[in-house]
Order: C-alpha cells, then sequence, then structure tokens
DNA sequence: TTTATGATTCGCTATAGATCGAACTATATG
DNA sequence: CATATAGTTCGATCTATAGCGAATCATAAA
C-alpha cells in the first residue's frame, strides 16, 4: 500500500496545535493577518511567521499582501471542507478543547463555515432548499423554480460573479451530521442574510446572530430549524 | 477561537507517515494483524504496537483478538470518510507519494472505500441510482420502486442486518471529487457484485478487477462509467 | 511438556521541529 | 528625515517522540 496521496503529510500540518488553531481561525472566512493569527494560535511572531510559510508551501492556506500587512485566508473550500469532516470526527470522540458553553450552543444553532451558513440552521436551509424543489438532482441545479424563489428573496443569480466554482456544493457540518449548502449561491445566501439585516457575524468568532426579525423571515421561507441535536458522548 | 473541536489532535495522529500507511492499508476495509499492519507501515512491530495503541487510544481503530492474533480496523465509517476526504485534498495539492503507475488507473476506475464501492464507477453507480429514482431526496430514501430494482439485482433490503447505522450515505471520492454511496446499502453492493463473481478484489491493494461479463452487467444496469478525469496538477 | 510465533513493555538514542530572543527588512506615518 | 509597526530570518535551546534492541508475556502448535 504505497500508492496513493501522501495523506500523512497534509494531516501533519494540520496536526501542530498553534497551525489547528490558526486554521480554526480562518474558517470564519476572514482573512486574517500574521499577528492575529499569531495571538489565535497563542505563539509568538515569529515562530507564527514560520507555520505560516509552512502552511503556504503545503497548499493549505494562500498569502496576500496588502501594505505592511500579509492577510491570511484558507486556499479554497476543499479546504474547508476537510477541516470541517476532522471537526466533525473529533467532536464524536469527545475531542473537545473546552467545556461546552453557551457559545458552543450558538455555535450548533447557527455559524460560519468558511463563507456559507452552518450548523442546524445551515442543514435545515439545505434540506428546505431540495423539497420546496429550488435545487433538484444529484448535481444540485437551480430549477427555473428556484430561481424565481431566490428572486423573491432578492437574489439574482446572473448577478453573482463569474466563476469556474460550482454553483452549489454539499459541505458536512460538524454538528448536525448532515449536509448543508456550500458553493457560490451558499455563500451569496449567507451574504444575503447579512446585507438584509437578518442576521450578523459575532466578533471574532464564527457565530451567526439572527435577529428576532430575521429569524421569523428565515422560518417563513425556509421553516422551522430542528432543534439541536443532544451531545453525542 | 478557542472554542470547537480538537482537530490538531486527530489531525497529528493521523500526520505520522507509519500510522498513515496503517490507515491508508485499512482502507482496504479488511482488518489487518499488527504484524501485518507493521509490514504496511515499514517499522519494526515493537513500534508499530506502540502506534496501533495509540491509534485506538485516539478511537481511530478498532482492535479485536482472535487466538494470539490481534486484528484491527478502521473504528467506523466516520473515520473512513475523513481519511478519503484528506486523500482528495492532498491529490489535489500533487502531494502524491509514487509516480502514477498502472495500480494508479485501476484505482480510480473502481476501488475499495473501508467497504463499499469508489472511484468512477463508484460516482456513475450512485448517480444512476438517483436518475433512475432508486434513491430518492435528499436523505436519500429507498423508494419503492428502488426497492424492486434492488430486488432485480438480486438484492433483499429486509434481508440486511438490523442496524441503527444509515442505510444510505453519501462518501466523497477523492479520485472524481463527486459523491458515491456509502452506508449500509453501498456496503451490500458491492459484497453483492462479489459474491455474484462480477468482480473479484485484488489480493493486497485496495483495487477492485472486475469482469469483462461483470462489466457488461454493471453497465447494463448502472449506465456507462465516465472515462476517468485527467490528472489536475 | 517444549517450541515457535505474535504481541507488548522497557530502556535507550537520535532527531525533527516548536519555541523564543535578537537582529534585520519593509512599509507606513509624523 | 526619524520613528513606529508588520513581518521575516537566524541561531540556540529544548522537548516530544519515532525508532529499535532486548527481554517478557501470551497463545498456539508439536
Amino acid at each position: 500500500m504505497r500508492d496513493g496521496p501522501d495523506i500523512a503529510r497534509v494531516a501533519a500540518l494540520i496536526g501542530d496545535p498553534a497551525r489547528a488553531n490558526m486554521l480554526s481561525a480562518l474558517m470564519s472566512g476572514k482573512a486574517l493577518t500574521a499577528t492575529e493569527l499569531a495571538q489565535e494560535a497563542g505563539v509568538q511572531a515569529q515562530t507564527a511567521s514560520s507555520h505560516l510559510s509552512r502552511l503556504v508551501e503545503g497548499g493549505l492556506v494562500a498569502p496576500r499582501k496588502s501594505g505592511r500587512h500579509k492577510y491570511f485566508s484558507l486556499a479554497g473550500e476543499e479546504v474547508a471542507d476537510v477541516l470541517e469532516a476532522l471537526m466533525g470526527l473529533a467532536a464524536g470522540k469527545g475531542h473537545l478543547r473546552t467545556r461546552t458553553g453557551p457559545k458552543d450552543q450558538a455555535m450548533r444553532q447557527a455559524r460560519v463555515c468558511y463563507n456559507h451558513l452552518a450548523g442546524e440552521m445551515g442543514v435545515q436551509m439545505f434540506r428546505s432548499l431540495q423539497a420546496q424543489g429550488v435545487l433538484v438532482g444529484p448535481d444540485l441545479q437551480v430549477s427555473p423554480r428556484g430561481r424565481q424563489f431566490l428572486n423573491a428573496l432578492g437574489l439574482d443569480l446572473a448577478a453573482l460573479p463569474k466563476s469556474r466554482a460550482p454553483m452549489c456544493k454539499e459541505c458536512l457540518d460538524w454538528s448536525a451530521r448532515q449536509s448543508h449548502l456550500a458553493g457560490r449561491l451558499g455563500r451569496a445566501l449567507l451574504s444575503h442574510f447579512i446585507d438584509e439585516g437578518w442576521a450578523r457575524r459575532q466578533a471574532d468568532s464564527r457565530v451567526v446572530q439572527f435577529t428576532p426579525q430575521g429569524l421569523r423571515l428565515f422560518e417563513k421561507h425556509f421553516g422551522k430549524a430542528v432543534r439541536p441535536q443532544e451531545d453525542f458522548a
């Protein structure tokens, strides 16, 4: 069994606590500077710099300079997917870093996964979109009815930036263990919710906080989110 | 960002070359003894023993003794899923361990993923099952028509061993970058192909070799597999 | 019983790499 | 220009752990 991809290389890259913290922070979808990431990781700036160059070298994060700052972000959606999957496994094995607090509860409810909505509400939205026939088929095409639905929401697909990236993609949720919507449409929907004031991002965390009004509107369009699943020991 | 699952712990566990080799070998779905795994990993028996106890401790593999042998297998489907996802990322980044050989080609065509069929043919089968309405809805329920279809194939769902594990589950393919069928049905289908002589497992590898007849029957029921995708650099 | 083989435990060594202090470069701001 | 801040490079240290030899335990075969 000496063939196949070199899985140890990427895993080792993720397997260092400092780097894992950085990657987790980047799961917010925001691009962060080297010093911000150093703080997230709890190490000195020099150490962080070394870690970051290794992450770039390994193709997990992408650098971008702007003035005297250097911003880092996840290299792509596949990276975010793998991280989310790893979180699922770790959570399932009970490897949690902290006692479950109030934030944890909120994270399970609604959070950012790279650039789209995850958590119970993310899962609920995805199921609803399929049930309503907005997304159809195994490859998740947007149906004509779907276009109409999205227009009614105030979202124009044609206005989305052109890109070779897939419009719709599934992403496995670590807390709910079910799929939610990623891809360009997933990103567009989350931005839309925030632009329209349905929800806002909580500073320095992945939590997405819906306003009471926003929640009402969400449930009107996508149905009521299932109650958060109890802990799996 | 000090909350969330402890991703570094599992990743570090996978991130050692010897352990990664062991896990890759276990992706064949077979349970292997400690010495077999030592050979796969290219280390001495004592070293392997230490690695294996750590893998068990971390919940990634499950031990089972039988006489003076101790068999190890992956702890569950979630573990296999994560490994497959990691392979996808590693392959996408060009982190391959060896030059692409003839075996590599065969692996992309049809291989075992833990206990079900993966590769181009696995993906093709999954799409076909959805297109034909055998599996319907976002949660992949087997339709009444689906039951009929499977019966015609010689597969009786009611005869499958009872279990709380999901009947149908998606699993992301590292070579094709699309979903294929996992879960109890996925397992049952692969066993069926082998029992019926459509295909046989290649010794000491994950490759699934279809016979000419088996291939014809497969294509009759599931359509022709798409041509293997070219390398992504 | 003895003998052979599989697996583990112990003790030791060697090494990769994580960490930080200090010096250095580059960009911005006054 | 000088000065402050962001980021990197270099060198040194220190720790975790992968690796193996040798001995030990466990089970099976003879």
